[in-house]
DNA sequence: ACGTTACATTACGTTAACGTAAAGCACTCT
DNA sequence: AGAGTGCTTTACGTTAACGTAATGTAACGT
């Protein structure tokens, strides 16, 4: 019962596998802001919506810089237009450089796959010379 | 004529856009062994061959350790079979981790032109009531 | 002789994203 | 009382792949 809707930093690291450490740093880099209770963090369901883009951000091989930016796009707090605009503007240029880079990830595939089928053939040769 | 057959550091380094320090330092890694004229360096074919590879394992994704290795196994003998097979092995494993980040960045683009989607709306709609 | 390349070596600096002590406070259990 | 648990802060350590001085020397043009 009393539910707290507030989770511990052991709570939220069990979680969410991070360390205690993790959380007090991404914390620092203004990625979260716990509440206090004393000297106690409590982490939100805010915060616990914050971390989860966080984590999917770094899957996606994103800076912590990168995704504080990310977040406040998606932090749809809009308040006044120009700064709405910026933000827009900012994940327009974001999705031109992942695209870029899915690009580049692209091409880097092809010249791996072409590099492996000729070791394969060399390795064949091997084989079929060893009888 | 009289064609060198060798390269000094800054020819390398046009060719390859490279930095002198980046030519050193790989050669602090014994990823290259240039010749010695005095205290100059001298890059044969050889060594821009393996440069080569250096820098295209890097595009691959590759750590410099990762290639320093390869680039052993390529170059003692390349008859040894086991060595070979483990090299395409180590490609394979490389390509399956590419494909998996370019799915995940597809995802990734795909949420954000969703949410860009939104903010044009959102951006839109801010407009209007400003008329 | 003098200044300018062109190279060299040595070695400290940089960035990201935490890891890892070290030391202390506040409970709780025994 | 003493031990253990869970949290805190401060702050130095780590890895990769070079960057960036600072300093030195040999060769070359004028």
């Amino acid at each position: 019962m009393t539910q707290t809707d507030t989770l511990t930093i052991r709570e939220m690291c069990d979680t969410y596998a991070v360390t205690p450490r993790t959380l007090r740093f991404y914390e620092a880099k203004e990625l979260l802001s716990p509440i206090r209770q004393g000297a106690k963090r409590l982490f939100t369901k805010q915060d616990r919506a914050r971390l989860q883009l966080i984590l999917r951000g770094k899957r996606f091989g994103f800076s912590l810089e990168d995704i504080r930016q990310l977040l406040d796009m998606y932090n749809r707090d809009g308040s006044n237009e120009a700064q709405l605009s910026r933000t827009y503007q900012l994940g327009l240029d974001r999705l031109a450089q992942m695209k870029a880079q899915r690009d580049e990830l692209t091409i880097a595939i092809t010249e791996l796959e072409t590099e492996l089928r000729e070791g394969q053939a060399t390795l064949a040769a091997f084989r079929a010379a060893a009888e």
